[in-house]
DNA sequence: TCGATTTTGTTCCCACGTTCACAAGCTCTT
DNA sequence: AAGAGCTTGTGAACGTGGGAACAAAATCGA
């Protein structure tokens, strides 16, 4: 007897892309730029897998999650498809993110060229520190914490940039939240208690580096192992 | 006719540890940290997922890939395990890191409160913009970028952090790789071409925050489609 | 018009990661 | 000393992602 498992949830067409390929997406929305800039008005799978640094069968697969947008023994004409993984992505209207703390790294974030390109525009960045509020940080000023409530309502904002100490992390979370934020990006040292629906995603960079460390150490082990044999072969995420 | 497969290199004896469990051994680090600094000489497995934010089978599965360093029926020592997570990921010594970019975000990285800890120094930021020669970011002086191989050579660097404007990236990474660095943090917008033999992880803020965009959209399409019913389910990565 | 060539879209299969469930093993109480 | 009650470590099932291979479809040339 075989067990028929249903299949999907049967009445959503399920307009879900995996994850990790909207990941990828970006990525190949910044190489079809740059092919653009060159002055093509086509490509392949294979020369966008090139520029991205990805394998070919995984550009196509990638792509076909979004719709049949490319023509067999051509390849994908780079406008058209730049425009249907922009709208796949939600980049249809430029999404206003509000970025709280203003230290090194919300300064980073604030003057980083290329968001308003892909979507993004900084409405506003809050701070507690009295000294820093009223400082321009890129073309923005930096408003007093308190505000942050009321700055979220103003400009819709549904995406936030939580870029404060670890231990003030969880209260500006939860103050996000209240106010009405439902994606969060966290570059504090910290995890974060939020409801379902809202979505996390963390960068922290002291892990990055301990990742890297990681490998590093495995080799010198290697090394000191089979001394003479080579090819690690260690892959990068 | 069934094709067996070599499951192993069978002469190695496999030291490595699954990527996606590397990635949380400094999670875990931090959280015994802060376990430790409360008191705490034993803890359960339970105890470590609710705060690392993750599942308890996944926190016992990750690290037995480090060995046998719990007990049954009580749990982990605090103290034990924290140091045996930190030899797991080479931090049995400090890992010596160059920073090429002294702009906001170098300096954001320079500034970083908590990498001593964890086993990273930052030995050297080097820019090629004379303004910034000669500055102090955090508490280390920015050198030209012309010193960049020596810094590498003197301290021994084998891991450094790219944090140049994209069109920059490939040149300071080729720079970077003949000077003998073999792990790299790259920050730019820019798919770099390496040897094998080099690890590079890739943190691309306009990235993140366009998936995060993304999941923004979904949600608005899930409304607009059943209004009513509910539990949009969106899991964080 | 028809075949050769190119490139997409998709299917199949394998590897990896996650989670459940349970046996093994430790402590504590009676 | 023996059983009750935890907690670890792991085997097995499941789901997701990656890559090779191939059929479908479009163009080009004869």
């Amino acid at each position: 007897m075989t067990l028929l498992r249903t299949p999907r949830l049967a009445g959503a067409p399920d307009r879900g892309i995996p994850d990790a390929t909207v990941a990828r997406l970006p990525l190949y929305l910044r190489v079809l730029a740059s092919f653009a800039d060159a002055g093509a008005t086509t490509c392949s799978s294979v020369e966008l897998a090139e520029a991205a640094g990805v394998n070919p069968a995984k550009v196509r697969k990638d792509l076909s999650h979004l719709g049949s947008y490319g023509t067999r023994g051509v390849g994908y004409d780079v406008e058209y498809l730049s425009y249907q993984i922009a709208r796949g992505l939600g980049q249809t209207h430029t999404w206003d993110v509000v970025i709280v703390g203003a230290g090194n790294l919300g300064s980073a974030l604030s003057t980083y060229q290329g968001f308003s390109s892909r979507g993004i525009d900084i409405a506003a960045v809050v701070d507690t520190d009295p000294a820093r509020v009223g400082t321009l940080v890129g073309d923005v000023e930096v408003r007093p914490y308190a505000e942050l409530a009321d700055l979220v309502h103003r400009h819709g904002v549904k995406i936030a940039v939580l870029a404060v100490p670890g231990e003030a992390a969880q209260a500006v979370a939860d103050d996000l939240v209240s106010a009405g934020v439902t994606s969060i990006l966290n570059f504090a040292p910290a995890v974060l208690q939020v409801p379902d629906s809202v979505v996390v995603r963390k960068v922290d960079l002291s892990v990055e580096l301990q990742i890297l460390a990681y490998h590093e150490q495995r080799k010198d082990e290697v090394d000191e192992t089979f001394s003479g044999s080579s090819q690690g072969e260690v892959a990068a995420r």
